[in-house]
DNA sequence: CAGTGGTCTAGACCACACT
DNA sequence: GTGTGGTCTAGACCACTGC
């Protein structure tokens, strides 16, 4: 490649930073780390595609190989990137990722995820409009700053079993309409890539249960009575900048939601 | 493998066995990593004590330490064992863990664990049974086998937050009694490491909205249309021995439970 | 076949903790 | 200082993929 830094095995203990009055050491491989971080960031390589070859890594870094895999290897431990044997090193996308809804973690109680078939999408709502106390706090913006607010209701099998209401920050998300999201058929996260730019990597969740107001109660068909699991997510791009804040209301009456522990 | 001490590098690639079609291929690594699993199961190493360090195992099961390193490594990621650079590979414990209740993902909305104090624990009631059909399934038992249940309450700042209801198999915890568990103070898995030698290592979790019965809803101190997190947990041993069933159930009114996704 | 990631080794050196 | 885990290297070889 052309311009990236001559050397990264030069700038070790001290000395690059002398604001900094703790020594922060940091090992190479993290350096290196860091680096391919700053060209997924850059777009360098697209979602789905192979980054370069381990060998061709270390030769542009100037590192050895076993450096540049320790890396790549907590990239993938991460889900940024994707390791293929004899294929090459993949960045990690939404889309036609075979496993649809990396983030969702609602399965049907018989725990076949593909016993219900696709689920249906219907938005219900998608206006701009400027970001509540909350919704901007949560998005790192200011109160006021425009975001995009979706709600629709996805159901499986013909049921309705979540309801979503999304916010999206109104900047990288410029040109998102109604019709985009309904004409799209995929997984949402895949269409944020593919026409924003913006890739989810991780995401928090913070889950309660509650009763649904008759608003809610009436898109997914329940009574008022019926206890509902309410998620809220903030989903976060590279840099831990927050890109999504969405607040899920989960119908349990034959879905559950799995979590695994270690 | 055959046995443990010999030589673990000599039964590696094609040739030696022509009676399996497949190869199947595993790394030497994988199967020092057995090799210390066995022994971990085999309690040569306590929860909290170290093991040898690598240069030991390394010469112990004729590998280099690289080898070795790369199979404790992912016994660290399964959160088995714990890392500590310039003391040495410890066995993870429930005990001491500075971090109490390891698997307890229910957290306060303000987000700091520390600012109610301790638990209280209250066991509401203790005794042996035989399992019922779901109880048995849940730990690959029998129906009718006997069984412990326990159920007991948690109080965070005086308000009673959680309650429990455990099944545990009546072989492996045999002596174990209301009085044992509330003289007891420290996490829960504790006391069974400790005392009956039984080390969870992971565990999954199902979770739904409910509503609390009569008795829930009394000693959770709600009302019954309070609606409330139904937590299932099936927690395991080594080689993925289903040793508890849980079933919580969390009231989120000040508290939620925290999920990362990534 | 060549190219990719995956494994394994051996040795050097660094950072950290204890004594 | 000694011993631990942590980093880095260089090279050899293996397994998988696709031309």
């Amino acid at each position: 490649m052309s311009q990236t830094p001559p050397s990264a095995a030069e700038n070790l203990p001290g000395g690059t930073d002398p604001t900094v009055p703790t020594p922060a050491f940091s090992p190479l491989y993290q350096q290196i780390k860091g680096l391919i971080l700053q060209s997924l960031e850059a777009g360098e390589w697209k979602p789905g595609e192979t980054i370069p070859s381990e060998i061709e890594l270390a030769a542009r870094f100037r590192v050895s190989q076993g450096t540049v895999r320790k890396a790549i290897d907590e990239l993938a431990a991460e889900n940024l990137l994707v390791r293929r044997q004899g294929k090459g090193t993949f960045v990690a996308t939404h889309a036609e990722h075979h496993v649809q809804y990396r983030f969702l973690k609602l399965v049907p109680d018989n725990g076949d995820v593909n016993s219900e078939g696709p689920a249906q999408r219907d938005i219900v709502d998608c206006k701009r409009l400027r970001a509540s106390a909350d919704v901007a706090r949560a998005l790192a913006l200011r109160t006021g700053d425009p975001v995009l607010q979706v709600r629709r209701v996805l159901s499986f099998a013909g049921v309705p079993t979540i309801l979503d209401d999304m916010w999206l920050p109104g900047g990288p998300f410029k040109g998102l309409t109604a019709e985009r999201l309904a004409d799209y058929h995929g997984p949402m996260y895949a269409l944020f890539e593919t026409e924003f730019g913006v890739r989810m990597v991780r995401a928090e969740e913070k889950i309660r249960a509650v009763l649904p107001d008759a608003t809610q109660s009436r898109l997914l068909a329940v009574t008022p009575t019926t206890p509902l699991l309410s998620v809220e997510r903030v989903a976060y791009t590279y840099n831990d900048v927050p890109m999504e804040l969405r607040r899920g209301l989960y119908r349990t009456d034959s879905h559950h939601y799995r979590n695994a522990l270690s």
